[in-house]
DNA sequence: TAGTTTAACTAACAATCGTTAGTTTTGTAA
DNA sequence: TTACAAAACTAACGATTGTTAGTTAAACTA
């Protein structure tokens, strides 16, 4: 599949908005970098805020969609949990840029499109919640707050976009086990 | 000790700053916030960016000071990363704002400012990273891959300011107890 | 009370912002 | 080669940006 014009300016946006954020970025920016001028861009797509909601809606539907899928099956909780780590590993690589938008940039997505990422947002850490608390009442997992759990492991998925330069040598699928041996082993 | 005038606006633009972003608050959102014009701020600071690089070098010197007098003490490896951790629980439920400018703005610093957060921050990381290795080699934590383990650690405990609202219930010295366990327990 | 500092104000600046209109160049298919 | 569509261009718009200059009102100090 050969890329359209339009999903070269998100991709070229996306760089720019990882390193400086949304609002630091302008529309002579994006175009400078992919060596036209700002107004060509508008021969491709309605505006700025349509780079950054096709960025951010179309990796959260990634989320949502795989998880959905692992959190109804019939698995044990703590398999489902793993694999639900694994999930987010994964996506996360194939996407770095648009991850980093979705973290740091959501606050600048407006009507509909604000309320859909926050409901998946939303979705998506409920899901989390429940096979921990599964977890625990099936006495898989330790009985601390389930909160701090939820918390501790969201936090290092969601900063994991960072790690995509700096992880080097470290293979996906070794940083997969070692990063969910880490996670769990504090947890069972 | 009473608040100055300047202290008072950068507390105000660092509400703003943690909502929007820096770039996507202007000098006149500063002053609205503070009902007065956009020029009176002049009086009181030399620009935008003195407000950012003083809510953030402020608190990156805490870190710091905090985190070389504990790395250099004689106790256990353990007993030192532990002790990191309950610090930085400290510094970020006392300045919130101020950390989320630090995690999410510090790209925008200029000059000097941004060259010593950068020193700074290194330094802070290595601090970590020395003793998990030493951790490692006394057998006190596990041979894991150290940088897993130390990107998980930052991970979690640079998100912790989003916890402040969230938090609700949860007593601070709580949440530090049950935080340290999930944390540490899964290395040990 | 007179003098001085503090902190607000109005008005305006040059630069940059996202975006639109209208036009020209480039590439492809007949 | 001609016709058409895709994708670039120039020029400009109204709005907003950070900031400066000069002035005025209020609050402390002598």
């Amino acid at each position: 599949m050969k890329k359209t014009r339009k999903e070269e300016i998100v991709i070229v946006a996306a760089k720019l908005f990882k390193e400086r954020g949304y609002s630091a970025v302008s529309m002579r920016d994006i175009a400078q970098q992919m060596n036209i001028k700002a107004a060509s861009l508008y021969n491709h797509i309605k505006g700025k805020q349509e780079i950054l909601s096709t960025l951010i809606l179309h990796v959260a539907r990634a989320f949502t969609n795989s998880t959905q899928q692992i959190t109804s099956e019939n698995s044990s909780p703590l398999t489902r949990l793993k694999k639900l780590i694994a999930v987010h590993i994964d996506i996360t690589f194939h996407n770095p840029d648009a991850i980093a938008a979705l973290n740091n940039d959501w606050m600048h997505l407006d009507g509909q499109d604000l309320l859909d990422f926050i409901a998946m947002r939303d979705q998506y850490e409920e899901n989390f919640r429940s096979i921990i608390k599964q977890g625990i009442q099936k006495q898989q997992i330790r009985a601390k707050e389930p909160e701090v759990i939820l918390f501790s492991i969201l936090s290092t998925l969601r900063t994991l976009y960072l790690w995509n330069e700096k992880r080097g040598k470290l293979e996906v699928d070794v940083l997969k086990q070692e990063l969910v041996a880490v996670l769990i082993s504090g947890i069972v």
